[in-house]
DNA sequence: TAACTAGGTTACTTTTGGTAACTCAAAATT
DNA sequence: AATTTTGAGTTACCAAAAGTAACCTAGTTA
């Protein structure tokens, strides 16, 4: 049952502290970029600091730096420096990230697949509060 | 092979616009609640307003009232108001949002099996960093 | 001698999220 | 009769996160 499977992977207020390390795991995943970033370094193997960017719409080079940084810090991607100039800098998911590339892939088709329908829902529900 | 179906579920900036809806659908997981709150959802299939603060640890009352909205609009959430004093309104998952739902179960689920390694590299990035 | 390069960092502004107080109208309490 | 309580919010105000633009580094090229 689903319910219980909630119940089992994540808990909630009813217990104290120091609660589950989950909601800090799943917390990576509440931020603007991170998703993406892994979506984007499942393309190839290795990848500069500039290719993401350009593959990354969007994204500052301000935000990719800290959102690399900071999936480097949970172990899902490598940063390589090569000591030269101008500086080379290669990234690559780890083992871990591309276990964790494989969830947000299933994430990614339930949106492709489910498009359409979110797009009819929010144009119903700006309708309604007109 | 993975790189051709992240090709075939994202687009990239390449093209130049209106680009791919999936990234907008996406954004739905880059802010800090809604995963949570969908989660939350899936344990029963009506909560009241403060029965879901309450399971949802930390969130504001107004924080909870701007995801809820937009979970709503996306087609994802129903809220049914019942008129009465003091008012009831109750939120359950809608048929799209269920089957985001078990989407998302996978996501908590490898967080759970995870959860030690990346507290790990969490451990060694801030020894390499002091 | 100046400009270019890749991969950043710094300072500043804007947007998003958090906190606390307030609202509404009827029922329950004093 | 006046006050408090109730659930589901809203409003005003403040803090944190994200966006923007300018700057840095040091070897190579024009």
């Amino acid at each position: 049952m689903i319910k219980e499977k909630i119940d089992k992977v994540l808990c909630t207020q009813t217990e104290p502290e120091p609660c589950c390390p989950i909601k800090d795991i799943m917390a990576r995943f509440g931020d603007k970029w991170s998703i993406y970033t892994i979506l984007m370094l499942g393309k190839q193997e290795k990848l500069r600091f500039n290719e993401l960017k350009g593959l990354i719409a969007g994204v500052s080079q301000r935000m990719l730096t800290v959102t690399l940084r900071s999936l480097e810090e949970d172990g899902l991607v490598s940063r390589t420096v090569y000591p030269e100039i101008p500086p080379r800098v290669e990234y690559s998911l780890t083992p871990l990230g591309q276990s964790l590339l494989l969830q947000l892939l299933h994430l990614a088709d339930w949106a492709k697949l489910n498009v359409d329908q979110i797009l009819e829902a929010r144009a119903r529900y700006s309708r309604k509060s007109v």
